[in-house]
RNA sequence: GUGGGUAUAGCUCAGUCGGUUAGAGCGCCAGGUUGUGGCCCUGGAGGUCGCCGGUUCAAUUCCGGUUACUCACCCCA
């Protein structure tokens, strides 16, 4: 029986798992304010789903996604992304017939056959927003607001948002053809991914990291000179209401995002500092991609962020958002009727919503107020025989070592002490 | 899928130029304090040296393979 877990997969231990409720938490509270509700989509879809809607030829389609055979012959995909998901449910459901746009997040894991990396696993959880059903550049500019929003709730710095247009339908075809010319004039300098690209998707070699696929770039025509008026005008629309709202942001041209469907604004959120794996929120506008999945043309816009790759960055510096959690109390107690005496407090306080500790494990009183400190419990009260006799006994703060007599009759007694606890002040 | 690095106690790491009982710090447990934590002191538990094979009188050490982790490419969150 082998106990390790599935390469590219990751425990969440208890020591970690109350930073993840925390930014949970945020991104709920911030979706909320933007009027974004959960829509919650299932693991897998149909594999069909993700190769109409991601694009044939992209990476995640050819080489990354966990497909199988179901029992019914059927072939199934755990999700990749979020977006096909969300259209297929907003067709599916027909949200088209509500109010409009419809607008939605998701949060949840997602699964690719990838290499593991720093930062890239093969399940990790995302979270998104969408908005379908308007082409108002508002709505990008809240794509890139709301995850803003995220990250600086959750204490993070230093990000950078860069962003770009890539055109529609109407412009891109004969950019992509005028860089496709211009490439193959002199396709042997360019590095052998490159050489591939040429053919496949021209944009990409825009971003290649090779210094040589980077000097030839120089006079190469920019995508955001080459936009129809429509796209121009949007694009100017989307900075114009960014510059107002004072986000700071990059132009930049070389931006290219790996799935089919994008049109128009996409954009990237980076941290530099965090590696190779360093976008941790991306995104843009989809225009074309409700249509691709058999419904109504629906203009759409929406973003995705890495979970994981912001517990990440996160790490790397101090922070006051995460405070690990503290128990209330902690009852220490001697055996025999006096642990019947703490388990019965125990339970009427646990009650009241605070959080009590006891032992379990038979130790002494010492042994006790060791793990009380450990567990960073707030106070202790002890709990022995006089105690039990008397029904009073001692509570102590444990920053400080102060102690005040409590009837043990008298919980609420118990309760706003803790009151005085969590808030550090003394207790007499 | 391609390339590099790593694998020794729960964690972070020493170490063995191939040789008898493999170490440290931290953590864990107990005691010093027969009813009071943090600091200090003492003691204890805990390891098939990742796995399989090869070379050798002898392998944790050398060699090959394998798996995992890790970094980078590719790509992306």
């Amino acid at each position: 029986m082998s106990v390790t877990r599935p390469r590219g997969t990751n425990d969440v231990l208890p020591d970690q798992s109350y930073k993840w409720q925390i930014v949970e938490a945020k991104i709920r509270e911030i979706c909320h304010n933007f009027g974004y509700q959960e829509l919650r989509t299932p693991i897998f879809e149909h594999t069909e789903l993700f190769e109409r809607g991601i694009g044939e030829t992209t990476d995640i389609v050819e080489k990354e996604m966990y497909t199988f055979i179901d029992r019914g012959n059927r072939s199934m995909t755990l999700r990749p992304e979020g977006t096909a998901p969300v259209v297929r449910a907003f067709l599916e459901n027909k949200l088209y017939a509500q109010a409009m746009p419809a607008k939605v997040y998701y949060l949840g894991a997602m699964f690719r056959y990838e290499r593991p990396q720093a930062g890239r696993y093969r399940q990790f959880t995302q979270f998104g927003v969408e908005a379908l059903g308007s082409s108002d550049p508002m709505l990008d500019v809240e794509m890139i607001t709301l995850p803003i929003k995220v990250y600086q709730a959750c204490g993070l710095e230093g990000f950078k948002v860069h962003i770009n247009s890539i055109g529609c339908p109407d412009c891109r075809p004969a950019y992509r053809k005028a860089l496709q010319d211009k490439f193959l004039a002199q396709q042997e300098a360019f590095c052998m991914t490159c050489q591939g690209r040429i053919e496949r998707n021209p944009l990409r070699v825009l971003d290649c990291k090779v210094k040589e696929c980077q000097s030839l770039l120089a006079d190469i025509p920019l995508v955001t000179e080459s936009l129809c008026k429509n796209c121009g005008d949007h694009f100017a629309q989307v900075r114009t209401y960014l510059d107002q709202l004072d986000v700071k942001y990059v132009i930049n041209p070389k931006l290219v995002r790996g799935f089919d469907y994008y049109t128009k604004t996409v954009f990237e959120i980076i941290v530099p500092t965090l590696g190779s794996q360093n976008a941790i929120g991306g995104g843009g506008r989809y225009d074309g991609l409700v249509a691709e999945c058999g419904g109504e043309p629906q203009p759409a816009v929406g973003f995705a962020v890495g979970l994981e790759r912001v517990l990440l960055s996160l790490a790397q510096k101090e922070t006051t958002v995460f405070q690990a959690p503290k128990p209330d109390l902690f009852l220490a107690q001697f055996g025999g009727a006096t642990k019947d005496v703490a388990i019965a407090l125990a339970h009427k306080l646990r009650d009241q919503g605070l959080w009590v500790e006891l032992d379990y494990m038979g130790k002494s009183l010492r042994a006790q107020m060791k793990v009380a400190n450990k567990l960073n419990c707030l106070g202790v009260i002890v709990i022995g025989e006089d105690e039990v006799a008397q029904n009073r006994a001692k509570l102590r703060k444990m920053s400080t070592s102060e102690e005040i007599e409590i009837d043990l009759n008298h919980v609420e007694q118990v309760e706003q002490a803790v009151v005085k606890l969590r808030e550090g002040q003394v207790l007499a």
